[in-house]
DNA sequence: CTAAACCATCACGTTACGTCAGAGTCAAGC
DNA sequence: GCTTGACTCTGACGTAACGTGATGGTTTAG
């Protein structure tokens, strides 16, 4: 009385859990290759197809590749082992890598949420005007409403005359920087330059420290930014990275030294 | 005096660091067009060309698919921040997988370092003779010399009697286990039959608290282990998971009450 | 004027299958 | 014996974002 169990593909799929073109797919691959009925052409799998089916899943879980699986199940000298290890460096470097992007990211989105205010008061010259309102009355209806009304809310409460001294005073800031730039990042007339831009935000929405910094990368790294910088002057936007790391620096010396 | 800087292919190309197929690529899915040299059907990009191509290239860096760019960047109500956020929960998932990839495969690697041991002596019963030569010398060779040396220094001192008695304890704890495994996961005859287990596989390695969870885990998870463990019985390998988590909480709970 | 360098358009390869399409096969009910 | 529905098979195309030639026309430096 021997066990001789055989399934079809749609009875070792559903066991399994994996889709009929699957077990198609591996057949064609040479990663599981049942025996065939000779007189009708279908497949036939044993109870051993179904263990190894169940090692194939279980390797492909922790992320290696079928050709990988394939070494892995058909070579004696079984090198699953090192095959891991190497498989688990890769992980980490993807894990490092996206953990770079979401820092990214989430700093795009916290200053692009700032920026609703920054790039159509402070940074306006780099849009179109028609872009200009459809972005900011999309943004108004799209974004944390708390947040863009609180930050509208101070806007609006400024008269026209002090708007324009803002504005006014965000493009002084910028000439007067540029004017500075031969002395350096950290000399004080640019120092001094820098703390006017803090002042200058703090109309718009309350800046921490460590977002000034990310603010400055971001002029470097977002072309949109990036290209309004570079028309005033090419190399305005590294400077200001420059300028600011420093500016952040000291204040933080002052707050634990 | 107008700036009419245009680029061929190769310079573009060049200035921000992709190949040439990318941007032919581009192009094809109507992601950057510029016009063509009527004459010979060359493409010519413009500066506005180059601003637009650092724009994709830092979506991209964002992880953004290039159909998402080219939402993005067309439609003129610039979907940006909620596309962004959108994107974060993904990759805050992406990295939720990964962290758990990156655990089982770690817990893998530890557990099949012992079990170069485990393999060949506790459950060699899965595992073909000719198999188990291979998967040794081999073993010996590849992995980490010092361990293995010592691993294989403590079996080897023991006397063939205790080879055998060693290996016939590890039999009989699994064959008592089953028996009584009626009594439920937390009885005593079963606790014992864990303490005995713990016990013996310090003739292999010296094994940690938690390295018996993950053991257990791991006899449950990789086929390999599974299928001789349902050889012995059906329900071992989950039993014996749950046996294990009540021993390993109990003298936990001694150490630190 | 020629050769190198550059341009263009196909078009297939990559990963791990999903998704039809067309055709043969099997078991069951009438 | 025949129909019907469920199942099987083998192609073959589609996916994302290009890489890698192949083939042929164009520009440019010497």
């Amino acid at each position: 009385m021997v066990t001789d169990t055989r399934y079809t593909v749609r009875q070792l799929a559903s066991i399994a859990g994996v889709s009929v073109r699957t077990l198609h797919h591996y057949d064609a691959i040479g990663l599981l290759r049942p025996p065939r009925d000779p007189s009708n052409g279908y497949r036939r799998y044993d109870h051993a197809a179904l263990l190894r089916l169940q090692q194939i899943l279980f390797l492909r879980e922790l992320g290696l590749s079928l050709d990988a699986i394939r070494d892995v199940l058909d070579r004696p000298d079984f090198d699953l082992l090192a095959a891991l290890e190497q498989h688990r460096e890769a992980l980490r470097e993807r894990q490092r890598r996206l953990a770079r992007l979401l820092d990214t990211v989430e700093r795009t989105i916290q200053h692009l949420k700032g920026e609703i205010e920054m790039s159509s008061h402070d940074l306006f010259a780099g849009f179109s005007e028609e872009q200009q309102a459809a972005y900011e009355e999309e943004a108004a209806r799209r974004w944390d409403e708390q947040t863009v009304r609180e930050s509208n809310r101070r806007w609006r409460s400024y008269s026209d005359e002090k708007k324009r001294a803002i504005l006014d005073e965000g493009r002084a800031i910028y000439t007067d920087l540029i004017a500075a730039m031969p002395e350096g990042p950290a000399s004080p007339r640019v120092q001094d330059c820098v703390r006017r831009w803090h002042e200058h935000l703090r109309n718009f929405y309350e800046p921490a420290l460590e977002g000034l910094l990310g603010l400055a990368d971001l002029y470097n790294e977002d072309p949109q930014f990036n290209a309004t910088f570079v028309k005033m002057h090419p190399d305005l936007a590294p400077f200001m990275r420059e300028a600011v790391k420093v500016y952040v620096e000291r204040l933080q010396g002052h707050r634990e030294p």
